[in-house]
DNA sequence: CCAACGATGCGCACAGTGTTCGCTAACTGG
DNA sequence: CCAGTTAGCGAACACTGTGCGCATCGTTGG
């Protein structure tokens, strides 16, 4: 019996915690901290074991507030396009300038949480802050002139044109950060493989070393502001009064 | 000495496996069969033991040929893009059939492989495929009339698109056949959904119903091709000679 | 005031993951 | 024929997501 007590260590010595002075956990602190951590150490970090024991829990705690790995994400998702907000709608004559801001809002957003991009392939963004903004936006653009469908489609080429060039601008900015590189440093790397791509793809290579100076982020705000531009003007053919800009 | 003979069983029993009836194992064949893979299980299926033991090989035999899973899923990728079929890029009159077939082109490959949609996070698209073909198509632009950097302009825009679209294409289409349920199926389980959503929605509730009864996969076909063809409107005025489609 | 209860946190365990390390066995050039 | 290079592999390590059952709590009904 003696001998018993001593092979079962501590029977007697219950650590008798008293945890309740919060409420603990939350789904809400969850997937704040969940957020935290994608942000900190980007998406292959992201463990249940790890967002447990910064939130002071063990893994499986966290089960008790979320069904899978996969819905955790979901709603980090989800939270991350809360942060976004809406400009003002309320003046339909700017509907350009509005879904300018609109779609350089959601570009801001995913580029601060660049994991966003490993995302967008697995959620079919139905969150319901997405869906409040596509609605406003919907209205908005009906008020301009724009028959509904038109402004659904029109809405969809944006949304897709944001979603596709700011993924690959995340992407890149993920692997660049993993490499622990500088972007010159990473155009330094590909120096000489440039000499045989200017043989077989003169117009890439020129179009590189014509940029070679340029600051990146600069750069990239511009082609993406580019593009957006050229959607837009192609866009506006579909509002009624045909195609006046603005 | 006979116990430990017997200890260690089959020191003298060697299996004198001789392997050598083919080369085995190549890289080539192992991307391959990866893709095989990924197309039959998706991306979560992807393992290397499993893709180990199809190959008849053991897992760590792969990582002669390949460095990483990383690298291997980036060789899978680009392996991917090598089905594309670059069209006729001989006549710059048609400059807008050609895009819009290279835009297809591409939608067409990576629905034809829907867990791409997951690693267009991850990848920066440098492989030597899609750069053949970026070449080609600059080459094209410039002979129709753009500037070389609007057809970059143009070409990055319409890239963007066809990224975006496709990958949200993909991954609805991803997660339909995880979870196993048709398209209607899902329309259906939604419907309680759509009492409130109709109310705090109106435009979107509107837009899902008058698209209830259509083909989903044609209806996305039309959504595709009316995005685009805003596009090339839209770019089509950067050429010199101005904005005359044709 | 105490007993019963639902909710919450958590240790353990399981199956599986990517990847490293030596080892063997085969192929290759001299 | 032999040395050296290389392809394949089994074992092992440090992890992963997650189900199960138990301990503990705040609350509530008798």
């Amino acid at each position: 019996m003696t001998a018993d007590d001593r092979q079962i260590p501590s029977v007697w010595a219950r650590p008798s915690r008293e945890r309740r002075e919060q409420p603990a956990l939350s789904r809400q602190q969850i997937v704040a901290e969940a957020v935290r951590l994608l942000d900190a150490e980007g998406v292959d970090a992201l463990s249940m074991r790890k967002l447990g024991t910064r939130l002071g829990a063990g893994a499986t705690s966290l089960y008790r507030h979320v069904a899978n790995k996969d819905e955790l994400v979901e709603l980090a998702v989800d939270e991350v396009f809360g942060e976004l907000r809406a400009p003002d709608m309320s003046d339909p004559a700017h509907w350009r300038e509005t879904t300018i801001a609109c779609a350089q809002g959601i570009r801001a957003v995913i580029l601060r949480h660049p994991w966003m991009a490993s995302m967008l392939g697995a959620m079919a963004y139905l969150g319901p802050n997405l869906m409040r903004l596509s609605e406003d936006l919907l209205a908005m653009l009906e008020a301009a002139g724009f028959p509904l469908t038109e402004a659904n489609g029109a809405m969809n080429t944006v949304f897709a044109y944001v979603l596709g060039m700011t993924g690959s601008e995340a992407a890149w900015l993920t692997m660049l950060a993993r490499s622990g590189q500088s972007e010159d440093e990473w155009a330094e790397r590909l120096k000489p493989a440039f000499e045989n791509l200017h043989r077989t793809h003169p117009r890439l290579s020129a179009l590189f070393t014509a940029q070679a100076d340029d600051d990146p982020v600069r750069r990239r705000e511009e082609e993406f502001a580019y593009g957006l531009d050229r959607i837009l003007d192609g866009v506006s053919v579909a509002r009624t009064g045909g195609p006046t800009f603005d």
